[in-house]
DNA sequence: CCCGGAACCTGAAGGC
DNA sequence: TGCCTTCAGGTTCCGG
């Protein structure tokens, strides 16, 4: 499920083979996960423009075209973006095409999502999307101060405050888990009961477990792969997240798992207080 | 504003 | 072997 440090590898390994690329053709096989404007535009505007830059913001991908318009990805779950040199539209055997772009270059752009979730807007600015969304985790503006603000008089379990996107930008579920491990809280905690100490520790475990899944390049426990289709490592460094039952790398007590506001959550009953 | 739960999706996994 | 149920979790919407 790609997270901040997903989305990040998607950015930097497109990157080189996108920038100063036109795109030529668009489908889009499934009408719904084009949000923005219609369906109808959103495949006539396309054709034409050229990529000038790409971003990430929280867990959306940005693509900045010259007309001034911006596309914006998001994965949900299972998205992926896949590029490929030499994809000839017939089949190749690539399961779940949703979306396929077309370049000058002659490579292709396909937006593969097993479960159709994941959602395409051509938008005239990021405007809506900043409205939404917190600061970025690893943006020097984040200061251990303005962690801390954001968690005062909330009563929801800190690990529904860390995957709430207009707290901060980007993590979900795995590196939410992840970061907690880190700094030894336990996630049913409620997040205006932590400590100044362990705010500040927590808002740097978050920053350390972020930039290690970018370094690991992401975590492939589902559908996401990089866009040359190879997986992630990041899997293997995971310390509590998808490891029910295995003991605890610190301690060895089994690793429980939780559900917390309907989402599957991963913690060392003994370390995490 | 804050919080929690349902809906959107469908392949994978587990039970019988 | 095969049918059936449950699970997975990011975002949006809705009700209290």
């Amino acid at each position: 499920m790609p997270e901040l440090p997903e989305v990040e590898t998607i950015k930097k390994d497109l990157l080189p083979f996108l920038i100063g690329k036109t795109f030529t053709t668009i489908n889009v096989y499934w009408p719904r996960m084009a949000l923005e404007p219609s369906f109808d535009e959103f495949c006539r505007q396309i054709p034409g423009q050229k990529v000038e830059e790409i971003s990430r913001r929280g867990k959306y991908l940005v693509m900045h075209l010259s007309s001034g318009q911006a596309l914006v990805f998001h994965m949900r779950m299972t998205g992926s973006l896949l590029y490929m040199q030499d994809f000839d539209s017939i089949n190749k055997g690539i399961k779940y095409i949703t979306a396929a772009f077309g370049l000058d270059s002659g490579a292709h752009l396909l937006f593969c999502d097993r479960r159709k979730l994941g959602t395409i807007a051509l938008v005239d600015n990021t405007n809506k999307l900043e409205n939404k969304l917190g600061p970025e985790p690893l943006d020097s503006n984040f200061t251990s101060e303005a962690f801390k603000s954001r968690l005062k008089a909330r009563k929801a379990s800190i690990k529904a405050i860390l995957c709430d996107q207009k707290v901060i930008a980007g993590i979900g579920n795995m590196y939410a888990d992840e970061s907690l491990f880190t700094a030894r809280i336990h996630p049913l905690r409620p997040a205006e009961n932590l400590s100044e100490a362990e705010m500040e520790q927590l808002h740097q475990a978050i920053q350390e477990v972020l930039l290690r899944g970018i370094a690991n390049a992401g975590a492939s426990f589902s559908d996401y792969c990089r866009p040359n289709g190879e997986p992630g490592i990041q899997q293997d460094s995971f310390m509590v997240a998808h490891r029910g039952g295995e003991p605890c790398h610190v301690c060895t007590t089994p690793i429980v798992r939780i559900p917390i506001r309907n989402r599957g959550t991963y913690f060392c009953p003994n370390c995490q207080v």
